[in-house]
Order: C-alpha cells, then structure tokens, then sequence
DNA sequence: GCCGTAACGTA
DNA sequence: CGTACGTTACGGCG
C-alpha cells in the first residue's frame, strides 16, 4: 500500500492517558511490577489492550495520543474543567513515560499537542482518515469520543478491564442514547460530564435529553424553543442555558490541529523485537505476552511467518559425511546447545564458526554416532551454556563430554549476576547479537496426535533450526565475553580461581547425592497425612461447609464473611490469610469459639501440609539406590550464593521439632559410617565486623563471648550477666536487620514495639558501634558513585537503581547494596572452602565425600574409620578459608541422619 | 498448559 | 517499609 493510497487505511487511534489509567484500576497495582518496586500494572494492562485490538481489528496504522500535563485551552474557558479529580494515584506516575517506551520499541506513534487533549487529536485524525476515504477506529473510555462515531469511525468502548470493548457504530449510538453520534454532544452539554466537571442540567438525564433532542433537532434549536418546554425540566433549563451552552463549547472536539498529515508516519510494521524484548526485560514482563505480540507490528507477514521457515544453512544431519563437513579437520572452538524436542526427541545444536547444524540424536547412524563422540571428546574448545546441564544431558543420551568445556553462563553470571536467564538465547541475544522469536507454546496431547507428518515434521525442522542457531550465536557471545573480561580484569580471579573449580566440584556433588531413609520417609509420610486428614475434618466440621483449605480465596470467604472475623491486612486479593495475620486474628478471638479453633485448625492444616509437601516431594525425585540428587545452580542468586533445586535441600525444615523429623530421613548411606555437618557460626555478622572494622564488634568476637550477649550489655549498658533474653533477642534482630538495611519501621513491626522504641533501640545500636554505622553509611555512597558493590573477594554486582529518581527503586538498591557485600563475602568464603575440603579429601583419597552446601553449612559423608580426619579436614578447610579481622569460629556435628549430625 | 499470586521453607 | 532463594497449590486466562 502507498502512503496515497489512504483508501484503505485503516487507523487505530487510542486515547493513552485514559486507557493506561483504565488498566491500572483494571489490574492490580501491587500485582504487577519490575521487581524493582516500579509498578508496571498500567503498563501491562495497556500493552494487552494493544495486542489485543491490533491483532483483532487489524488496522494498517495506529496512533496513540496523551494529554499533556498543565492545562489546556478549555482550562482558559473554564476554570474549573476536570476540577474535583482525585490526586493521580503515586504508582500511576512513571507508567506513561514507559508505556511510550513499549511504544517506541513497538514501532507505534504516539503523540502529544501542547494546550490540546488526547481527544483533540483523536477527533483530527479520525475525521481527517474518514474524509480521505479510510476507516478509523477510537479505542477511549472518554465519551467525547461518541460524537465522531460515523460510517468510517467506529468507537471501541472498554466495557470491563481493558480487554472486553464495546463496538460504537452509528447503529449502537443510536440504541444506546436514542440520538444519532453526531447528537451525542449536545446530549452531553444539557446532561453534564461529571468526570470533567461539567454540571449539566438539573433533573434532566440522557433520556429527557434525547426526547428534547429528537423534537428540536439539536442544541440550537431546544435553546430556540427554551421557553415552550413546559414541567420542571423546562424551567430547570432556562435556569441553566448558560451552563450548556460552556459544556456544549466545552466538550466540541477540535478538528484541525497541526499533526503529520502523511500517512506513511502511523503505518504500523516499524516495530523492533530487539528493542520491545529489552523494554519488556526491564518491565518483567513474562513470555505470554510475548507471544502474543502481532506479527504485523514488527512489519512481518503474520500469513506466512519468518519463523515457521528454518533457515537454509541450517542442517539435519544424520550421516557421517554430513557431520564430517560440518566439524572438517579444524580445531577451532565447536558450540553446543541441546534440548529434548517434544516431536523431535534429543536434537543437539551444534556450531563451528563458520556453519551450524542440528542432530537428531535418535537418527545418527553408528558413523555419525562415533564422528560425534570423538568430537566432543577430542580437544577442541566447546563452548554451552551450563556446561553441567549439557554434560549430564550428553552422558544420559550416551556421549561423553570431555573437560574442555568453556561455560559461558558462568562467565556473563561474573560479569553481571542478576540476569534473568543465562541460556544460550539469552546469551545470543544479549552477547552475541542474535535474535529469537518467542519460544512457542507447548503443545497440548491431543494437538500433537493430530497432526499429520508433514506439520510435524515442519515443527522439528523450525525446532531444529532454532536450537543450531542458538549454538551459533555462542560463538559470537563468547568472544563479546572475552573481551568483557579484558576490560574488566577483576572477574577473572573470581571466575579463574573460584566459579570454574567450584563448577566441577558442584557436579561431582550432584552425581553423589545424598542418601535417604526410604521406610523412614513412608512412615512419616503417612503420619504426617494423617494429620493433614485430621486439621482437614475438625476445620470442615467447624464450618460445616465444604472448603478448600489450600485456597487463600476461599478462606478468605470463609473467615471475612461466613465466620464474619475481623479482617487481616490488605493484600491485592483482598486480605491476607498468612500465618502472621492469623496467629494476630486469633489473639483477638476469644479461645474455644469457633473462629479460634477454626484458625488452630488451620494453621495445622498448613504446617502439616507443608510438611507433607517436603516429603512428598522426597519420594518422587531419588533415584534407584535411594539417593537425592539435588542441582547447585551456579548462576542463579546475584549475591553470588548458591541455589539447590529438583529438589531444593536448601530449604528442608529445621526449626519446629516435627520438621526436624524431616531431617532424619536423610542418612548416611551404604557403605558410610555417619553424616558431618559444619556451620560457620554467626559468619554474616563476623563479616560485618571485618567490613566495618568496627572495634566494639571486633572485641566482641575476639572475646569468644555469645555475641548477641555481649552487643546486648553494650546497647543497654548493663554488665553481661546483667542481659535478659528479651535485650539479647532485640538486639540479634537490630544486628541481623542492619545487614539487610532494615528501618525503624519494620523493625517495630518485627519485634512488636513501637516506632520510637525502634529508633531509640537503633540509635543506641548505633552509638556503641559507631563504625558499623559508617561502615553502612559509606558502603551505599560508594556503590551509589561506583555503580556496583563488592565482596572480599571482589566479586562486583552491579546496581544501575542506585541512581533512580524513583524512590521506591532507590530505596530497594540500597537495602540491596547494604546486603550483598555481606550476604556475597560469606557466599565466597564457604566456596573457598569447599574448594579446600574437596582438594584435600581428594587428595589424601579418602573415601568420604562432601554432599550438600546450605550457605553456611556442609554436609558430609563419612566412610568408616575416617571420622578425625574428615572432621580436621573440614574444620580446617572452613576456618582458613578466608582470613578475616576476626576469627571465623566452626561448629561440628556427627550423626547417622541429618537430624542428630546437628549440633 | 502457562503464568502470576500467596504462602512458606531455608540461610 | 529486611536480603537471598525454590516449591507448592490455586485459579485466571486462553
């Protein structure tokens, strides 16, 4: 289409400020943001509603108009226009400036005119388009809007949210008021407009207006004819023409504003995926909408879509010859990806740096098969993503993946941890230039046993091409990485003598697992259900309705309105049925009525299935021999800690006595004598010592004292022995809170006191260890003109939020920038000490071997007889790790299960 | 089937 | 309005 030929244009034209502020009582404010404290609601809301018109409506341009703020030229004519409005709710500011970004990325026009509103634009291009022969679409909740509705311009009313719109044509108009769209203003002048304030006609609604408006034809006339109209309604508007005849100059569209007349400006196509993908990355945006941004927005025929052609040069390879002209003589770097494709089966993507190629695993012959063994097992540099994933995928699909693996994931989680995904798309989008469609949807059974070979043979080849693609672009990401590394010569330190020997550590540490207790576990599985039974029968009877006690949004109906109970505090459904809030409830109940022992029952109902959860779980993941493999995710925590999961055993129970039962089905295994446990004692706070260089705190560890003990006496000036339980717990939680940047506030609230009571207990914190106090308060000015904070170790993570105008964000990167340093410098510490313990047992060959890491404790196993050695060995391993201002102090325990190796 | 939320376990 | 995580169940949405 040319940019003349505008009859057939159709224009999307849509009023921001009133949609975005329409998705942001639509969604929930608190539900919706980028993790950083900047609610995104509006944001989401208006991106969904665009997608959504886009792809039903298919117009061929769009434009989006806001209003600007200070005033217009109505304000001038009436100066209390749009007066009485509530303030603009604080999470709603900020979201327009990034709905014009999703814009932007989008390729979509927005526009603004100084001394004019939204509608003002909207009413120019509209009638405009119409005249030349197009179609115009008003997306507004504003019902200005209605006097433009014509044969080619329809109004899309949101109706409920932002996604279900009403069709404004003529017709409906016309069903709906009675009058046709070109009345619709002057119905609106004799009934007033609330939202703007514009006060109408006393006594006089819609429906006396267009009887008046039918009768008299329009505004002019009725005025003509004022004193003819008899009853209460008349003389209510002779008393009132003035009023009207404002509204009526008030709410006249403006048709001839000064805007970019080709329509070539608002062709839709100019979209960037690059772009909107990094706009939505910093929304938090998930892969839903994603997926179901239109085509047509990135300039892509939806009809036949890029992505369902695999590129040319991309191979399936199944024979011998193939793959030797692929991998050749070279000994250049190969990059791997790999995945189990649900038509597909295992595909390996796999890439020199010259051409790239898929495999099917399951169509190799035994050529191909040995060609690619001695490949991956040769010398050559590999280049993946998580190289433990891929060896253990590669091991269980029967090749063998050598050492010379290079894990880029590693490497850009050192460089910037906190990314969201570090895959090899992420990584090829963000290091290596490449650029993905959004990962399609998973297909249901019964969509996959429809279809004919052909489709399904298309899918694997688009699936197959993809998955070489992302290999490729590891090449390109890798270089970008090395010369990151150059210029930032500080992680090679932590990745060369740290993260990389940790990583084969982690994975020799997966393939042990640990033992359990199988009998053990069944038996506390059925106790443990049994009193999930037990909670469920007494709550139900106490109700005497049926409930789902797992559902917050049926509990919520039960406690606030069947039991009618004071309600908790306000959460974005409604209000909180957390324990917190219960446990308050019930002190307000009287014991033995029924909302007590309703909320007894119900916190036992949750405790136990929690439990029940643990064990549960534990039964479905160990392998044949009984053993638990847990995954130590590398990259994933930004302050450079590890993370356990499938099945997380970073996270098993420890604090009531029938969670630490949980613990007892974790055992020493066959052919070993006991389980080791060791903790560092109190190393956050010996951290803070070392870091604030802080003598009160110094002494305090160096006395060998109970720390909390000897902080306490300070803080309230009282001799040691003079502490009371009380002043020793608030003083741990001032200590322990100061490390997460902890205020007066939720201090207060977690210690119940009062505010004041916090302040003071601060303040006098603060004022015998005054060089913590410092040491906080210049740890955050540094990150803030550095840009990033950082561990003993000099592990860097980077906080751009430091410097954001938002408040909420900055106050988050602070607490964040308090943390890290801390939480990250003992994460540093036990993995220097891992690394010694492993070194060290491996090299005396002995045959007991470490399991488990839970941030300060290690968990070991003990073959027979090497009980004082290993015991020597991990003490030390973990008290020399590092060399603090202040000893690091380790605790020792031993026992056939997890449970009694505590201490 | 995916995804976000609520809840809750650990350090 | 205290940091860092992972897992579960529910329920809205498509």
């Amino acid at each position: 289409m040319s940019a003349s030929d505008t009859g057939d244009q159709r224009i999307l034209l849509i009023d921001g400020h009133a949609m975005a502020f329409r998705a942001f009582f639509a969604l929930p404010a608190d539900g919706f943001s980028d993790g950083r404290g900047q609610a995104t609601n509006a944001v989401y809301g208006f991106a969904r509603m665009l997608i959504n018109v886009v792809s039903s409506e298919r117009p061929t341009h769009v434009a989006v108009a806001f209003d600007l703020p200070g005033g217009t030229f109505r304000d001038r004519i009436y100066d209390q226009y749009k007066g009485g409005r509530d303030v603009t709710p604080p999470e709603f500011i900020g979201q327009i400036d990034l709905i014009m970004q999703v814009l932007d990325a989008l390729g979509v026009r927005w526009l603004t005119v100084e001394d004019y509103e939204a509608d003002d634009i909207i009413a120019t291009l509209a009638t405009r388009t119409a005249a030349e022969g197009g179609e115009a679409l008003i997306v507004s909740s504003d019902r200005d809007a209605i006097q433009l509705v014509d044969e080619k311009v329809t109004m899309l009313q949101p109706i409920k949210g932002v996604t279900e719109m009403r069709r404004m044509t003529p017709a409906a108009v016309e069903e709906k008021y009675g009058i046709p769209p070109e009345r619709y203003s002057d119905l609106a002048a004799l009934v007033g407009e609330a939202a703007d304030n514009l006060p109408g006609v006393p006594g006089v609604g819609p429906k006396t207006a267009a009887k008046w408006i039918v009768k008299y034809t329009d505004l002019p006339g009725i005025i003509a004819h004022a004193d003819e109209i008899p009853g209460k309604a008349g003389q209510s508007l002779r008393d009132h023409l003035e009023d009207v005849e404002r509204n009526r100059l008030m709410n006249a569209a403006v048709l001839d504003l000064d805007l970019p007349t080709d329509p070539g400006h608002y062709t839709l196509g100019g979209g960037d995926r690059g772009r909107t993908a990094a706009v939505f990355d910093e929304l938090a945006f998930g892969d839903t909408i994603r997926r179901d941004l239109p085509a047509v927005l990135f300039g892509e025929d939806a009809d036949a879509p890029a992505e369902q052609e695999p590129v040319a040069e991309v191979l399936e390879l199944d024979g011998a010859a193939g793959l030797h002209d692929l991998l050749g003589e070279g000994a250049g770097p190969l990059a791997l990806t790999v995945a189990d494709d649900v038509r597909g089966g295992p595909m390996l993507g796999i890439a020199t740096g010259e051409a790239r190629a898929a495999i099917r695993l399951e169509q190799l012959d035994s050529d191909a098969s040995a060609v690619l063994a001695a490949a991956l097992g040769g010398p050559r540099e590999v280049r993946t993503a998580d190289v433990p994933a891929v060896r253990s995928w590669m091991q269980v699909n029967g090749y063998p993946l050598g050492r010379q693996a290079r894990d880029l994931a590693l490497e850009a989680f050192v460089l910037r941890p906190g990314a969201r995904s570090y895959d090899a798309e992420a990584l090829g989008t963000e290091l290596g230039g490449a650029r993905f469609e959004p990962r399609p949807r998973k297909p249901a059974d019964s969509t996959l046993a429809k279809e004919t070979p052909e489709v399904r043979s298309g899918h694997v080849a688009v699936a197959a091409a993809r998955l070489a693609e992302a290999a490729s672009a590891l090449h390109p990401a890798a270089e970008e990485l090395a010369r990151r590394q150059g210029e930032e010569p500080w992680a090679s330190g932590i990745l060369e003598d740290l993260e990389r020997p940790l990583q084969e550590v982690l994975e020799t540490m997966h393939g042990r697992g640990i033992a359990i207790d199988r009998a053990a576990l069944a038996a506390l599985r059925e106790e443990f259900e049994g009193f999930v039974a037990q909670a469920k029968r007494e709550a139900g009877a106490i109700v005497g309705e049926e409930v789902n006690l797992a559902s917050p949004k049926q509990l919520q109906v039960v406690l606030f309105e069947t039991l009618a109970l004071p309600t908790t505090r306000k959460i974005s459904s409604g209000h909180s049925t957390d324990a917190e809030s219960l446990t308050d409830l019930q002190e307000k109940l009287e014991p033995g009525s029924s909302g007590h022992d309703f909320l007894s029952w119900l916190l036992r109902f949750r405790e136990m299935s929690k439990l029940t959860g643990y064990v549960v779980g534990l039964d479905k993941v160990h392998d044949s021999s009984s053993r638990v493999h847990t995954t130590f995710q590398q990259t994933a925590a930004a302050t450079g800690r590890l993370a356990s999961t499938e099945p997380n055993l970073q996270n098993i129970p420890v604090r009531t006595a029938e969670g630490q039962r949980i613990r007892d089905v974790f055992v020493a295994g066959q052919g070993y004598e006991t389980l080791l446990t060791a903790d560092y004692s109190q190393i956050e706070m010996r951290i803070m010592a070392h870091l604030s260089e802080d003598a009160g705190l110094i002494e305090a560890f160096r006395t060998g004292e109970d720390l909390h003990n000897f902080v306490a006496s300070r803080v309230f000036g009282v001799s040691p022995d003079a502490v009371d339980p009380a002043m020793r717990s608030k003083t741990k939680a001032v200590s322990y809170g100061l490390a997460y940047g902890l205020s007066a506030f939720g201090l207060s609230r977690q210690l119940r006191i009062s505010r004041a009571e916090a302040t003071d207990l601060r303040d006098g914190y603060f004022e015998r260890f005054g060089g913590v106090r410092d040491y906080l308060r210049s740890s955050v000015e540094t990150a803030r003109s550095t840009g990033f904070t950082e561990t003993i170790l000099g592990r860097r993570r980077y906080l751009p939020d430091l410097t954001s105008d938002n408040r909420q964000r900055r106050e988050n990167a602070e607490r964040v920038a308090l943390n890290s340093p801390i939480q990250g410098s003992a994460a540093d510490i036990i993995k220097l000490a891992m690394l010694a313990v492993e070194r060290r047992m491996r090299g005396q060959e002995l045959d007991s071997r470490m399991l488990l890491q839970v941030h300060d404790e290690l968990v070991v196993e003990v073959a027979p007889g090497e009980l004082e050695t290993v015991r020597e060995i991990v003490v030390e391993g973990m008290d020399r790790a590092y060399e603090l201002s202040v000893p690091l102090e380790v605790g020792v325990g031993i026992g056939g299960t997890w449970r009694e190796a505590a201490h």
